[in-house]
DNA sequence: ATACATCCCGTACCATAGTACGGAGTCAAG
DNA sequence: CTTGACTCCGTACTATGGTACGGGATGTAT
């Protein structure tokens, strides 16, 4: 049979060895079967090992993902639903705040190269609260 | 004199008095003078304080703002530029990767509400890495 | 003067997401 | 049959940015 070892699995998701580990005791890997005490993981476990990372991209919290998984179990579509619009919410959110600090700061980049005499703008703008991040 | 206690300089920059405590623990904000024991801060040190915030809500970590106060005293432009620039490009990629990921639930979340038979699509992308992040 | 709010201090604790450690057992190749 | 790689386990530690606790000393208002 094709079972992985958990380096194997480790590897096959570009994670490491303890993170596998980790996931297991936080409940996010099912109980893997033991060959002689060394785990088995078939396809699934590597599946869900990935989905665990494609929703950690997306934004979500390893708790999150512990119910999104549950979500799955039970096909509970208006909460997984709801959970991604919330997520979506967070993460509009977090683009505008992060747009805007970019905008100051590559504004503040940019005079910093110009300016000659005076305190440097990058420190003074933090200091006089001139940089709008919302 | 207008010198605060550290519950009013606090309170004048929103943050928690614990908070205060921390940064001083941590360098960011210079040893106050004390009345009796107690502290007793000044304007500057509220602007100081508002200073740390505005770089903390740029994405600049308190290491990274430490540096920059270090900065501000010996008017290094050249590194400051340099850390804003840094800081820029991460900025960047991280926006790039949430817009990303904001786009591929944004589907999803529409596709789950038009789905009326079969798995919840949120579920099913996570599940066979259909969400493109990078 | 008697409450009650604040202040002091050090230390411990929280969440998040892992990473490292060390000793013991196991597995496959040469 | 030995060597080296891999696995097991629990526990401890990392980094980040705070938050909480407890006991004692003040500050302030009535």
């Amino acid at each position: 049979m094709n079972l992985m070892s958990i380096g194997k699995l480790a590897q096959a998701a570009g994670v490491g060895v303890e993170t596998v580990r980790y996931y297991q005791r936080r409940g996010l890997l099912a109980v893997p079967s033991r060959d002689g005490g060394i785990r088995r993981y078939d396809a699934d476990d590597l599946r869900r090992l990935r989905f665990v990372r494609q929703a950690q991209s997306a934004g979500f919290t390893l708790g999150e993902i512990i119910e999104l998984l549950a979500l799955d179990a039970t096909d509970d579509r208006a909460r997984a639903r709801k959970l991604a619009l919330e997520r979506l919410d967070h993460i509009d959110t977090r683009i505008a705040e992060l747009q805007a600090a970019r905008d100051a700061l590559a504004r503040l980049a940019v005079s910093c190269a110009h300016t000659k005499a005076g305190p440097c703008p990058i420190i003074q703008a933090f200091d006089h609260g001139t940089l709008q991040t919302t």
